[in-house]
DNA sequence: TTCCTGTATCGACCGATGTCAATATCGGCC
DNA sequence: GGCCGATATTGACATCGGTCGATACAGGAA
């Protein structure tokens, strides 16, 4: 496990949205991962009943949303880790998890279409 | 080949920003079809090149971008229009993309993190 | 220590997906 | 009509990815 995220693809800023100009390889590479992370059913509901919450979540107010087994669940929730999308800690028996909304900020942003300037900022 | 978005995935409005509510099953699902499309590093680029462009983009002026085959490339902007992400339309002898607006606002606005009210709209 | 509950890892299975070569189709042109 | 260049479709292949059962690990309680 890991207090913050094992491996933080999205270390920093990268790429302006993808309409301003068209993206390099490597920051395409890049953002495919994070992309591929939410790209499913289970890791989108999973994201998003951690994100609704005011606080952490515990993992195991997760499991019975899902008709899927424990290890489905952990696996998918490893998955969202590891794209840096999520951060997860132990406290004693149970693990809670919690949203880190610079990542989701950077996905708002890559779809961003607004024309004028703006520059990374 | 169609004028429009053949399987026009996303048909109009669907769920507020996934850090707002738990988003149901069948948003979940419709949404992960989309970002499935995204998700790869191929069509992110392809996206871009296309959204990165004032005027409608020929499929014979991407091509040479890639590495790829040209099966490869028309399959991944079949991958696209079916997820309603680009248009295209023959003209003559070439084919011409466009980006669809509405559907990068949509992931655009899925990943906001703002707080405040806002509603849908 | 020993048990018990919550979570993670492992290994296997199988369907989904990216890629290519071969081939088909579409339109313009001669 | 017949040819040719641009794009799409098909079929095959290899790899990836979601799921499970079995099992390991962590930590609190008795």
């Amino acid at each position: 496990m890991s207090k913050q995220n094992p491996l933080p693809v999205i270390a920093e800023e990268c790429c302006a949205p993808l309409a301003r100009e068209p993206i390099s390889k490597d920051d395409a590479a890049e953002l495919a991962k994070v992309l591929k992370a939410v790209a499913d059913p289970v890791r989108l509901r999973l994201l998003s009943l951690i994100a609704a919450r005011d606080e952490e979540t515990c993992v195991c107010d997760l499991l019975p949303e899902f008709d899927l087994s424990q290890p489905t669940i952990s696996h998918h929730l490893k998955t969202l880790r590891e794209a840096g999308l999520i951060g997860s800690e132990r406290r004693g028996t149970w693990v809670y998890s919690w949203v880190i909304p610079q990542a989701l900020d950077r996905l708002s942003a890559l779809f961003d279409t607004a024309r004028e300037e703006a520059g990374v900022r």
